[in-house]
Formats: C-alpha cells, sequence, structure tokens
DNA sequence: ACAGTTCCCGAAAACGTTTTCGTGTTGAAA
DNA sequence: TTTCAACACGAAAACGTTTTCGGGAACTGT
C-alpha cells in the first residue's frame, strides 16, 4: 500500500525546495528547465495528485455544489440531480446530495451542515413541513453568509434568491382546458394539500380553466389528498361516488392511483374517464394505458439551476443582488389516456 | 452580509490567543471558567462553527463518502442512494454522488477526482463499459492508497473489497420456479447481454431451474437485449412470433415492455401470459396490471454498504485484510401478472 | 523566604497547498 | 574590478483548525 504523495515529500525526497516542486509541476519559468523536468517526472511516477481538500482550504473555494431535496426515490428530483450533476461535472463541480426526507428539521441540519465550509453554493427545492411552516430562516441565514442559493421548483416568495420553477399555474390551465376542448365537462381534481406551493399553483389553474369555460365548480369533485400513503381509498371513493367524466391529477403518482381505480370497477379509459397527469416521469410513461402528462423536464430545470449557480459563483462581483426567476417551459405530452379528437 | 467567523477573529476580538478560543470553546479544563464563559458567549452571539475543511485537513477525514452508480434515473439506484444516505446522515457523514452514465471514463474521472482527500471512502455499482472491459485498476489503485471501497449489486471478483449483493442466480431460480409450479412450460427469457454481471447470474438461474425441472431449452425464447432504448421491437417480436405462456425478465422495465406488448395484441394478463420481473420498483407497483417481481431492497443494500464502509473507515486497525462479501435475501412480490393458484 | 505545585494561558507545529518576496549566484556590461 | 540584471531557488505566510509543550504567576506548605 502506498500511499498518496505530497509536495513536501517530492520536495524532501528530490533535496529541494516544497516551492520549488509547486512551481515546478505549474510550469512556472522561474525554475530551471532541469529542476523542472526532474520533478514533473518524479511526480509523474509516484502519481502525484494535489491534496483537494488542501486547495479548498488555501482558495476558499470547494468546487463542491450542495443539493437538498425532500426525497430521492421521486423520479423527478432524481432527473433534476441528473441535470446538476451534468452541467457541474462539465465545470469541474462535484454534488453532494442530502435528503430532507420531508422533514424541516432535516433540512436545517443538512443545510447547517454543509454550509460550514463542504461547498460553494446550494441548489434546493422546500421540504413539505418547512412550506408548511414557513420558516426560512436557516436559507437566509446562508445567503447572509454570502452563500448563493438556487431554488427549484418548490420555491418561495420570503426568500430572495436565484429560483428555476415551472408555470404551475399556466399548465395546469392549459392541461385542464384540453380536457374542456376535448369536450369534458366533469372534469375532478386530485391534488395536494395547499402548503405544498406547486400543488396549490395548480389547483389554482385548474380553478381559473373551469371558469373560464363557464363551467361551475363542484367542490365534491376536488380532491385534496392528505396521507400521501393511502391516497386509493379517498381516490377510490371519489371515482365511485362521483359522476366524473376525466381527472386532472397535479402528479403522477394520484393519476396513475386514478388509472388503477377505475380500471377496477371496469371502467375504460380514456373512453368513460380521461386523465391528465403531471410531472412526465417513468410511471406516466410505462402505466397501461399510459399518462397524458405536463411535461416537467427535471433535467433541464437541474442544469438551469446548475448553471445559475455556477455563474453566480464565478462572477466578478460576489453580491449581485440582481436575482433572476427563471421558467422551464412545459407542454403536454398526450398518451393512451386522453382521446385523440 | 456578515461572513462567517473564525477562531482568529474571536481571538482578537476578545485579545486572547488562538489556542484560547479553541480550549475554551472545547470546555478544557485548562481554561478559567472566566474566559470560557467569555468566548462561548461571544462564539455563541456571532454563531461561531468550526470550519469543515480545516477540519477535514487537520484530521485526514472529510467525514464524507463518495458514491458512484451509474444512473441515478433508475429507481433501484435512488433507492440504493436513500439507503446509503440514511446510515450516513446517523453517524455524521455526507454523501457525494457521482454518476457514471454507464462510461467507463466517466467512472474513472469521477473516481480520480474524489480519491484526492475530497472522501474517506467508496461505494460503487460497476458501469456497464467498465463490466464489458473488465479494466478495474483504477479502483485497485484508490484502494491500494489505503481508501476503502464496498461495491454493491454489480460486483466483480477481480476485485477484493467489501461486497453487498443479492444471490442474482438463486432468486431466478426460485422466479422461474414459481412460473413452472403454477404450471407454465414455454417460458421465455429476456435478459441483458452477457457482460452485465447480474443479467448474467439471473440468466443462469433460469437455465438451472429449466434444466432441474427437465424442460428443454428453447433458443428461441431466449431475448438478449442489446439497445435498451429500442427493447420494443426485439420484445414485440418474441411474442408474437413465439408460443410462449410466460415471461421472466431480469429487469422491470423489459417486464413492463413485455406487459404493454402482450397488452397490444389482445393477450390477457396473467391468462395468456404470466410476467415475472426483477428489480422491484416503482413500475412494477404501478403498472396496469401490477407485476410480479423479485425485491431488491435497494434501500437495504445501500444502508448495508454505508454501514460495512463506516465500519472499516472507523475501525482500529487500518488495513484489516478480511473483506466480507453481505448477501441481502430477496423474496418474491406476487401481483396481478401472475396468477393465484 | 523558599521550593514546589497548581492554574491559566500562549507559542508553535501540523495538515497540504499556493504565492509573494527575498537572496545568493552568475554572467555580462561598464 | 565594480555594478547591475537575470536567473534559480528557498523562506515564510496564508487558509482554519487542534494539540502539545513550555512558562509565568499565584498559591501552598515548610
Amino acid at each position: 500500500m502506498k500511499r498518496k504523495v505530497t509536495l513536501k515529500q517530492i520536495a524532501k525526497e528530490l533535496d529541494v525546495s516544497i516551492s520549488t516542486v509547486s512551481k515546478s509541476l505549474k510550469d512556472s519559468a522561474e525554475i530551471s528547465e532541469d529542476t523542472r523536468q526532474k520533478v514533473q517526472a518524479f511526480a509523474k511516477l509516484y502519481n502525484y495528485k494535489p491534496n483537494n481538500i488542501a486547495l479548498s482550504l488555501k482558495n476558499k473555494k470547494t468546487k463542491t455544489i450542495g443539493i437538498i431535496i425532500p426525497e430521492i426515490v421521486h423520479h423527478f428530483f432524481a432527473t433534476v440531480i441528473s441535470g446538476v450533476e451534468n452541467v457541474a461535472n462539465e465545470h469541474g463541480y462535484n454534488v453532494i446530495v442530502c435528503l430532507s426526507d420531508e422533514s424541516f428539521d432535516k433540512e436545517v441540519i443538512n443545510m447547517e451542515m454543509l454550509a460550514n465550509g463542504s461547498i460553494d453554493g446550494f441548489i434546493m427545492s422546500l421540504s413539505k413541513e418547512t412550506q408548511q411552516k414557513r420558516d426560512f430562516h436557516h436559507i437566509s441565514e446562508v445567503i447572509n453568509q454570502g452563500m448563493p442559493v438556487v431554488m427549484f421548483d418548490r420555491v418561495t416568495n420570503d426568500i430572495l434568491c436565484d429560483k428555476v420553477i415551472i408555470d404551475d399555474n399556466l399548465s395546469a390551465i392549459q392541461a385542464v382546458q384540453t380536457l374542456i376542448d376535448k369536450g369534458f365537462k366533469k372534469i375532478a381534481l386530485i391534488t395536494t394539500v395547499d402548503y405544498v406551493s406547486v400543488g396549490k399553483l395548480r389547483t389554482e389553474g385548474y380553478l381559473k380553466a373551469l371558469k373560464s369555460n363557464d363551467i361551475k365548480i363542484d367542490e365534491n369533485l376536488i380532491l385534496k389528498i392528505e396521507d400521501i400513503e393511502h391516497c386509493d381509498e379517498a381516490i377510490d371513493n371519489l371515482i365511485n361516488t362521483q359522476k366524473i367524466d376525466a381527472i386532472f391529477a397535479v402528479n403522477e403518482l394520484f393519476a396513475v392511483t386514478a388509472i388503477k381505480s377505475a380500471l377496477k370497477i371496469g371502467l375504460k379509459i380514456p373512453d368513460d374517464i380521461a386523465v391528465i397527469g403531471f410531472t412526465d416521469g417513468i410511471i406516466s410513461k410505462y402505466s397501461s394505458p399510459s399518462i397524458t402528462t405536463v411535461s416537467q423536464n427535471g433535467i433541464k430545470m437541474g442544469g438551469k439551476a446548475a448553471k445559475m449557480l455556477i455563474e453566480r459563483l464565478e462572477s466578478e462581483d460576489e453580491d449581485d443582488e440582481h436575482y433572476r426567476t427563471e421558467v422551464i417551459e412545459t407542454h403536454l405530452v398526450e398518451r393512451e389516456s386522453t382521446p385523440t379528437l
């Protein structure tokens, strides 16, 4: 076992100073051709690579991005990481991932851990609990210390920073409008509780779309899921008790559960019930029938977020207070769960 | 904006030495009650937190684990990360994630990047290309430098290190045996090319199961997928041209694709064709019909891998050459794609 | 009053870099 | 020969910690 070699060891071995070794490896003109070659050969032989930690300490830059997300097993978040990783790697950055598990406390702890020098900046999406409590002090604190933050998807207006989102409201309107255009009238909504920012916006979109088409809103057709683990029962109940011809679901889990529920009681999709979901993930694609969804390109979101963060990290003027909010465009991916006209 | 405060700044402010500050914060008995309190109060006021990078440099420990996986958008790998993250956090470790994108070069580059001090140890699963090339020098190099590595799922015998796997062979045998027990005779296999270690093992399991039941092997029923992106055509072809009554697929993508293909030509599942997949993921659960699979508990695998790595990192004798291979048990999750007896 | 403790604190090294500045040697020009 | 520049290299500081060691002051016991 040969441990990593350091400048000091090389210096000792070749009987020169540490500075000389360092400069030689950087091809500094200060060092004679002879010495340079000798040092470089030796370094190559022993496979010298500078120690990242020492560099980080010296440069006060870690070249590492911290990501904090609620869950990684959600396909959407996985794609975002993938997008971040890609762009980060291109720029020589690494990615350190922390999961909040939708818990406020874990989010705070993770942020504090990473904020003490481990990373150069954050990319994050709020946990449910954080959105519910509306407590963002941990984030503003980090920003105050001069560490840039980019929020995506689940964001808040209470924090001033760069953001990457989709237009949840408009996308929902368009999805519901599509259903209306296809002739559906009794459109149900399956959504989350209101404190989840994106759920709320999509719900508002649903309402707006109905209103602008003079369809009266039936509260019985609106299902707000509290407990995601047991959404089946609630959805079964909705489908069994209400007369509906279409469903707009704010995520793909609700959409696929609705489909399974409808199939279970012998309904035909899309003939008896049409379904549009949100977040174009793996479930929608491989469900039978496959599900029409509003695509929410996680790779693009992650990539954009990484780009914004890195630009800020490498920009000249440190504290540019001009924050941007990028809106990623969405589009409807039409599949088997909606009829073709 | 108030930047992070350091020991030096506190020392200057209170007109004591850096050592005194450091010791005070550690409640050292060396420092008088008075001074300690004064320092601690000041530190609290300014929210002092020690700089992780400096600590890493000093302690030669980063308290960070590096994960290298082929893809993060595969649900299985996401669950593994989740498992690692959980255990890691419990022990005060962070997790840095790198994706190889199934590419040998990216795997090597990522390992080299992280190996230069950024992390204390690796948890990894081999990329396809690496398995094909059978070139593992980057891994043995890292191990040689004294950095522990734990491999999971896609492992190799060419490297001596801790490993976490499932018994792919046995699990496949059991799955196929289940199909046989349920009365199926014409069982097709949809698998990967042979250089993917787990695919090969599962294929062997299929063959063994058939042999031990005196069912003769029909090469026409064995489909080896080269190009995963376009597996549809190949699978369509298999189902359309061969008389089969059951399918064993080595992953859930193949399984769900087979189901969609069968449904397309009007076959009933599980009556006309039964299907068992591998890797109990989100697709199998939410497919219609839902898919019977061999569960491959990623959370548990990741957790186990993290535990093994941390144990090694924190063990007394550095280079304990006694490597272990943990086998995570699997079980068949029976769903709608197989008939109940 | 003197030695021996005890108490409290600071200096300095160490981790591995990079970089600034200083210095000794050489050679050439005056 | 003297002077000065060019050249080649080393010392040291800096990043932020922790920890060992040494030493001055005060106190104890004779």
